[in-house]
DNA sequence: GTGAAAGCGCTAACAT
DNA sequence: ATGTTAGCGCTTTCAC
C-alpha cells in the first residue's frame, strides 16, 4: 500500500511514457491529459483533474517537448550568438539573457562565434534549422551578416549593437555619448594627451568610442592623442599598452575601448614599472566584474547588461513580424575607480 | 535567366517550406528528398539527386528539426549546468563544451544554476522537459540533485567533479595531487606560515584541495596554517585576504582554491599596500585567463578544461545505458608565474 | 532507384 | 465536460 505512491513504480510498458498512457491510467481521453496539462483551452472536472494528475504522477509522465513544438511550431527557445562568452562582459550579457528569456519560459541555446564570420554564418544557420523562436547576435562585425539571418526567416535582433540596422530590432550603448563622459573626467583630471585603445572591429564604420574620444578631446580644445589598435583582448590590450609606452609621444592617460584590454594595458605598465594613476591613468568600457578587481581598480563606463538583454529578450519574443525596426540605445554609467586618479574605492 | 537563380525567389506558397514542396517541385517522392537530405539509408540517382538539390536551392527550403526530433527521439542537442559562466572557468568550460557537441553536432543548452540547489534543480527538470539527449552538471554541491537526473532518466555525466558518485559517470580534476603540488611549490620557496583561502562548498565532504594542502604541509612537516572559508568569488577572495591579514598568525603565502578568490586577495593585499610576493606569496587553482593578467600575473593549477569537456561530451553522447559508470580524472599542471616569488614570466 | 504510407507525441477544432 | 480525430514535418520499412 505505502509504496503504491512510490516513485519507483515507473512506467508501465518498455519506452518512455506517453500521454496515451497517462489517458488510458485515468480512464480519460488524451485531449483531457492536454487540457490538464496545458491548464486548458478547455476546463476540465476537478474530479477528472485529480484522476489525470496522479496518473501522470504515478506514471511519471514528461511531456514530449519535440513534439509539441512541431505541433505549435515553437520550441520556446531562443538562439544566442556572441563572440566569445569568455569576455566577461559577454558572459554577463549571456547570463542576463538567460534569466530574462527564463523568465518568458523560453530556454537559450548558446553560440560563440570567437569573432569569426564563417563561425557566426554557420551558428546562425544551425540555430535557424534548429526552429529556435528567435536569435540575439551580438556580433564583432559593424555590419552583421543580415542576409543570413533574413533568409533564416526567424526574428531577430542585434545586440550590443549601436549601429541602427534598417530592418532589423536593435539594442545598444551609447558608445559615443559614454565615451566622451569617460574622456571628460580623464580630462577633469588634468590631462591632455589622452590615447585611445581602440578593439579592431571589422567594417568600415568608425566605432562610437572612437567618435566620443574624439569630441571630447576636439572640445577642450585638447589635441588629438595616439590612437593603437589592437584586438579586444587582454593580449591585444597588452600589446597596445607596450606600443603605447614606447611612443613618442607617450600618453599620460589612455582610454581602452574594453575593459578586457585596459587589464592588459595594466599588465603592460606594471611590468615596466610605470606607475597608475600617477605616471599614466586608465579608464575603460564595459564595466565587468574584473574591472573593479584590477590593480588598481578601473574607472570604467557600465554597460547595463541586464536592462539591455531584457529589452532584446522581449523584443525579440514580442516581435510582430511586420512591425517598424526599433534601436534601443541605452546610456552607459560612469563609474569612477582608481585607475583614473580618483581616490575613492 | 540570370535572376531565376537569384535567391530572391522563395516560398512559393504561404507558408514554410515542406519536404513536400521539395519533392512537388522536383517531381520525386518525400523519401527521396530524404534520402538526399541525410545522404541516406538509401542511395539515389545522381541525376535525381541534382533535381532535388536544385529544389531545395530554389525554394530555399529548411529541414524542420524538431519533425526530424519527434521521429528519432533525438534533438541532437545537449543540456549544461554550470554555477555562474561569469566565472571566467566555467565560461571557458562552457565554451569549450560547445566546441566539443558542435564537433559531433550537438547543440548546447545552457543555464545557470547561481549556485542554488532550487535552480539547479529547476535547471535540469527543464532540460529533461525539452528532451535533451544529455545533460553535464557541475554542480557546486559535492551531493548533487541525482535522484532529480535518475527520474529525469536522461544520460547525464558530472562535470567538474572529483567525488565518485556511484552510477555516475564523473570528469574532474586531480584536485588532491594538484593542490599538493601548488603548496608543496610554495615550500619550496621557503615558506613555513602557508594559508589556505577556501572556497565554501556545500556538503559534508572535505575538498580535496584542502587535502592536499595539508598533505603537503604534513609531509614537509610544517603546521598547519590559517583557514579561511569564503564563497569561491573575486569579493569571497577579497573578504579571505582581509581576514587573513588581520589574523594572529599572519601567513607568508597564502594558497587559493580559486582564481577568482586569489584575485579578490590580490585586491586585499593590494589596499593593505602588503607587498606580492615578498610580504606575502599567493598561488592558486584553476588556471583561467585571468590569472595571467592579475597582477602580480598569478601561479595556479591549470585544468586542462578543453580535455574534460570533451571527456564529457563523448562519455555523454557516447553513453551505453547499461555500462559501469567511470570515474575519469585528469591531471592538472603547475603555472608558474610570478605571484609565487618566481622571476619567470 | 523510387514511392507509398505508417506513425513519432502532441494540440485543438469539432463533435457529443 | 469529455471524446474523436486530423494533422504538424519527418524517417524509414516495405513494396515496386
Amino acid at each position: 500500500m505505502m509504496n503504491m505512491t512510490s516513485p519507483a513504480v515507473q512506467a508501465p510498458r518498455g519506452g518512455p511514457v506517453t500521454r496515451k498512457d497517462v489517458a488510458r491510467y485515468a480512464g480519460v481521453s488524451t485531449a483531457v491529459v492536454s487540457y490538464v496539462v496545458n491548464g486548458g483551452p478547455k476546463n476540465v472536472a476537478p474530479a477528472t483533474e485529480a484522476k489525470v494528475q496522479n496518473a501522470i504522477r504515478v506514471l511519471g509522465y514528461r511531456p514530449n517537448a519535440a513534439a509539441r513544438a512541431l505541433k505549435l511550431g515553437s520550441t520556446e527557445t531562443i538562439g544566442l550568438v556572441i563572440p566569445d562568452n569568455g569576455n566577461p562582459f559577454f558572459s554577463l550579457l549571456a547570463h542576463a539573457v538567460e534569466d530574462a528569456a527564463a523568465e518568458l519560459g523560453y530556454a537559450l541555446l548558446l553560440t560563440n562565434s570567437d569573432g569569426n564570420l564563417a563561425k557566426e554564418r554557420r551558428n546562425i544557420r544551425n540555430l535557424a534549422a534548429r526552429q529556435v523562436d528567435g536569435v540575439l547576435l551580438s556580433s564583432v562585425l559593424m555590419e552583421p551578416d543580415l542576409a543570413e539571418l533574413e533568409s533564416a526567416d526567424i526574428p531577430a535582433v542585434l545586440l550590443n549593437h549601436s549601429a541602427d540596422a534598417p530592418g532589423f530590432n536593435s539594442v545598444g550603448v551609447d558608445l559615443t555619448g559614454s565615451a566622451r563622459s569617460v574622456v571628460e573626467h580623464l580630462i577633469s583630471h588634468g590631462h591632455t594627451r589622452i590615447a585611445l585603445a581602440m578593439g579592431t572591429n571589422t567594417g568600415g564604420f568608425l566605432d562610437g568610442r572612437e567618435q566620443g574620444w574624439l569630441q571630447a578631446l576636439t572640445e577642450a580644445g585638447l589635441p588629438e592623442g595616439p590612437i593603437v589598435r589592437s584586438p579586444f583582448t587582454r593580449e591585444g590590450g597588452y600589446i597596445a599598452g607596450r606600443r603605447l609606452l614606447a611612443s613618442a609621444d607617450k600618453p599620460t592617460a589612455i582610454f581602452a575601448s574594453s575593459d578586457l584590454q585596459a587589464v592588459g594595458i595594466l599588465r603592460a605598465l606594471h611590468e615596466a614599472g610605470v606607475s597608475i594613476p600617477d605616471d599614466i591613468a586608465i579608464a575603460s568600457f564595459d564595466g565587468s566584474a574584473e574591472a573593479e578587481y584590477s590593480w588598481p581598480p578601473l574607472t570604467t563606463v557600465v554597460q547595463p547588461a541586464e536592462a539591455m538583454a531584457e529589452a532584446a529578450v522581449s523584443a525579440l519574443i514580442g516581435a510582430q513580424r511586420n512591425r517598424e525596426s526599433e534601436h534601443l540605445i541605452f546610456p552607459a554609467e560612469l563609474q569612477v575607480r582608481r585607475s583614473c586618479g580618483c581616490k575613492g574605492n
